[in-house]
RNA sequence: GCCCCAGUGGCGGAAUGGUAGACGCGGCAGACUCAAAAUCUGUUGCCGGCAACGGCGUGCUGGUUCGAGUCCGGCCUGGGGCACCA
């Protein structure tokens, strides 16, 4: 088929008519929201963009979604809230400034402009008034407040922490940013550095974050898993181990109490403190020790390392039995950010522990023992296998006997009892560092002394603006290079000091935006709180799986955090969440396995694919997610330029749920262009009476098209409540084929037809909002469309008065009949047993059993 | 290793435990056309049959039920999340 070339003949004019609508529809100022007493209101938002320059289908389909929800909850009397926004600050604005010379201040406002104007061509239904970028001071200030704020709530503390630094950069690099244990720009190896960084104390509200995943039932059961897994709490006892010799303790953490007749050893982490001191007397300890940091914290680095250990030499004495030592190990598996960095080893019980003893001779003794095969231990610690699973406790002492469950529980009864330890509750999650050592990002509002120590910006002097005269030409933060910013007088005692040179994770701007929207002009406060508190929560907040846990996890704890210190009513931002999938399409790839470009590709002589200029094979690959390093990106720039916004949309939502892949094919927007073409012929060549004229007779054939048209709306309406789009839109081409085979010429038919493509428009108003608004103005509709309510079905339609019921003999299909809705059951087993193939198919045996469903099936048993 | 999700025609996908395959894509046949595109009509799960019709079909396997794509148990395959977390 042809591509559309915009203005052709009798085609419809794409381009004009969608720039058209996108004028009417900012004239009248259609999606400005105001706070309305009384309506309720509906606050929908897709996830912002980064400003990268141009959209991508993923954001052309986050943001359909989010306008089919807008605009169905404003037809259905919502008082929607729809705005847009960019989450400004970030690397690749950085990244643009040293490669390109350009500052970032200007790269981002421009990639901004570019694609404002991007987004505005799909017909989006937003707020435009309500435009942040969180790059400006009148944004960010805001939250150099909430920081202040929360450092006054004891929600912030500054920490020396362990992290990973790239020595060529100068900076510390995200997990992510470490690829097999060297920066993933510099590629220099990475180091472990201890750092005085700005925490948040998320931990601070690990059991409410854990615990509220179950109200928020319109989330998605796979994200509030992904948090939960996050959270991570495990329960277990802290206890001390006194140390041979010495008179200070040794705090260990376990969730296993009841294996502790089974210890082996003790390990430590090779940053703990222990370590440390313990190292200055022992070079050997020290070479070993430094080894351990050298190694990088990257999954890649933890799966390769081999466990590993340095007996210190010193002994921990077990808490049961003042007679027994253990030897205390330094080992690289002992993490110091969990627990308390040490641990006791079980080696018949926990694989690590097992692995290590065997590597140091240590030994192992069984300490539970399986209801079942009770010699199963035995023969897996043969293999190498420790027992982790359920049993009683032998070899314990006081505990045998007892259950895993009951033998935890005394052990933890009697450490407290001893004063040695009590049960507590450990969690994965850590408290969240907000330091980056990065230029593009929001400054963090303190000032070291060294009289005063560290001090708070005072809150009259806010914003610390980022100042835009810098230069990229050294590595390292050009904050910190910068010839005056960082001098400042300390606000305490006057005397010269230092500004913080870190700026903010940029997660931080993205934990609040939300909420800015509900009142962007105030300067003086971050929000509104009569707007928050009429707008908050997001009732329906849509966006990509890959921020199930960080992005709306900081957003939870930052509303919570925000709700303490009087910001807010409310502490969950998000009450519903919509997750949706990824945009995949075909790969091709050439034999030495480099990726092509689908325009090199076309089939050769005998139909195998070959490359266009060199003949060689190629393979198509599977269809993958769209991305520049697969080649197989489509730039929905050029679709709506060539189709229009209406088809794009249309093909987002028609061939897959929302939540799942969706699989980009030339073939299927071209289904999609066919559709809006056929509509809009529909109406433009149709022969109607004129609106408002009464109903005439209807021939049955007529009544039965009119029966499917209010079907249709009622079920449209259902579909779009549960979000549904592929089934709205199937119902709605389902009811244009019903149109199309009514009669021409026929008085009554021609009048469906009117009540029918009226009903189309308005159904596809939200999906194809230019399309719909042409067919509204043609069919001669009051007003805009998009400002017209939400259709209703008539009830009296919706009953059938007959019915298809299928007949089975012993569950299988033998027939179908029509019978009067809600027939008797003894009428419909009538009829259903005197069906010859029901006859036939009972072979003369008398029926055992008849089940008669109404409405629905009679099944014949034999 | 632990946790979760998904397997339905050639393809994307529909089916409150009740007629499997709606709707779309693709294919085939036809109409219109000098021809093509566009458009329209018919047909399209597989096997057998001219047909009426019959048989088989939702990853494999066992079960519950009058009836299972749907519920339960065991497995296979694919995808995702977490992970030296003590």
């Amino acid at each position: 088929m042809s591509r559309p070339d915009g203005i052709s003949g009798d085609r419809y004019n794409v381009k004009e008519t969608e720039a058209r609508w996108q004028k009417a529809w900012e004239e009248k100022r259609c999606f400005e929201a105001e706070i309305v007493p009384g309506k309720p209101k509906y606050y929908v938002l897709e996830m912002f963009p980064y400003p990268s320059g141009r959209i991508h289908m993923g954001h052309v389909r986050n943001y359909t979604l989010g306008d089919v929800v807008a605009r169905y909850k404003r037809a259905k009397g919502f008082n929607v809230l729809h705005p847009m926004g960019w989450d400004a600050f970030g690397l690749p604005a950085e990244n643009a400034a040293i490669q390109n010379n350009v500052h970032p201040a200007k790269w981002t406002r421009e990639n901004i402009a570019a694609m404002r104007e991007q987004l505005k061509s799909m017909g989006l239904s937003y707020d435009w008034r309500r435009e942040v970028a969180t790059c400006e001071p009148e944004y960010y200030r805001h939250e150099q407040k909430m920081f202040l704020d929360f450092l006054k709530a004891g929600l912030v503390y500054r920490k020396e922490s362990w992290v990973n630094w790239d020595p060529v950069e100068n900076t510390v690099l995200a997990n992510e940013q470490v690829i097999e244990g060297r920066g993933w720009r510099s590629g220099a190896l990475v180091e472990k550095r201890l750092l005085s960084q700005w925490f948040l104390k998320i931990t601070h509200y690990a059991q409410d974050l854990l615990d509220s995943l179950a109200t928020l039932e319109r989330w998605p059961e796979r994200v509030r898993l992904m948090q939960e897994n996050w959270i991570g709490r495990s329960e277990g006892a802290r206890l001390m181990f006194d140390l041979s010799g010495r008179t200070d303790k040794l705090e260990i953490f376990t969730t296993r109490p009841d294996t502790l007749f089974g210890a082996k050893f003790v390990a430590i982490a090779a940053n703990h403190p222990l370590a440390a001191e313990l190292a200055a007397g022992n070079p050997a300890l020290a070479e070993f020790v430094a080894e351990c940091n050298r190694m990088g914290t990257s999954e890649a680095a933890i799966e390769t390392a081999e466990k590993k250990g340095f007996d210190t030499g010193l002994k921990a004495v077990h808490p049961f039995d003042p007679a027994w030592t253990l030897p205390i190990y330094v080992a690289n598996f002992v993490l110091m950010d969990y627990g308390s960095g040490a641990i006791f080893g079980c080696p018949a019980h926990d694989q690590r522990d097992l692995d290590f003893a065997n590597k140091y001779g240590l030994g192992w003794t069984q300490v539970v023992e399986p209801a079942t095969d009770k010699d199963a231990v035995l023969g897996a610690i043969a293999k190498g296998e420790a027992y982790t699973g359920d049993g009683k406790a032998i070899n314990s002492k006081f505990l045998d006997g007892l259950a895993v469950d009951e033998a935890k529980a005394e052990a933890i009864r009697r450490i407290e009892e001893m004063g040695r330890g009590e049960r507590t509750i450990n969690y994965r999650l850590r408290d969240w560092g907000v330091s980056r050592q990065r230029y593009w990002g929001c400054p963090i509002p303190v000032i070291h002394c060294e009289a005063c120590g560290t001090v708070p910006v005072p809150v009259e002097q806010l914003p610390v603006v980022l100042p835009e005269d810098v230069s990229f030409d050294k590595p390292g933060n050009p904050l910190d290079h910068h010839p005056t910013w960082k001098h400042v007088d300390c606000p305490c005692c006057g005397k010269p000091a230092r500004r913080e040179t870190d700026t903010f994770d940029t997660f931080f701007e993205s934990s609040w935006y939300f909420a800015r929207y509900t009142s962007p002009d105030r300067d003086d406060v971050a929000f509104d709180r009569q707007a928050a508190d009429y707008w908050m929560s997001v009732d329906q907040y849509i966006g990509g799986i890959e921020h199930a846990v960080l992005h709306l996890l900081y957003s939870r704890f930052f509303t919570r955090a925000l709700k303490d210190c009087g910001y807010l009513g409310v502490k969950e931002p998000f009450a519903g969440l919509l997750t949706q999938g990824m945009i995949c399409h075909e790969t091709f790839k050439s034999e030495d396995g480099a990726w092509l470009y689908p325009t090199e590709v076309i089939p050769g002589p005998d139909g195998k694919l070959v490359h266009a200029d060199s003949g060689a094979p190629v393979t198509g690959g599977r269809s993958e997610k769209m991305s520049k390093s697969k080649k197989n990106v489509v730039d929905p720039a050029g679709i709506i330029d060539g189709y229009g916004a209406d088809t794009a949309r249309l093909f987002m939502l028609s061939d897959s749920p929302p939540e799942r892949d969706l699989d980009w094919t030339e073939a299927g927007i071209d289904g999609a262009w066919r559709y809006v073409n056929r509509l809009w012929r529909m109406v433009a060549t149709a022969e109607l009476p004129a609106a408002g004229t009464p109903m005439p007779d209807l021939s049955p054939e007529t009544v039965k098209v009119r029966r499917l048209l209010h079907r249709t709306i009622a079920q449209v309406g259902e579909d779009l409540e549960r979000f549904h789009f592929n089934k709205a839109v199937a119902r709605i081409r389902e009811m244009t084929n019903g149109l199309g085979e009514l009669s021409v010429g026929d008085a009554g038919a021609a009048w469906v037809l009117r009540e029918g493509l009226e009903a189309t428009a308005r159904l596809i108003g939200p999906m194809m909002p230019h399309l719909a608004e042409e067919m509204w103005q043609a069919l001669g509709g009051s007003g805009l469309l998009a400002q017209a309510a939400w259709p209703d079905a008539d009830p009296a339609l919706l009953v059938e008065d007959s019915v298809t019921v299928a007949i089975q003999v012993n569950g299988k299909l033998r027939a179908t009949i029509e019978l009067p809705k809600d027939a008797d059951a003894a009428l419909a087993e009538q009829t259903a047993l005197a069906q010859p193939q029901v006859i036939s198919a009972m072979s003369g045996k008398p029926a055992r059993k008849v089940v008669v469903v109404p409405n629905r099936i009679v099944n014949v048993v034999v």
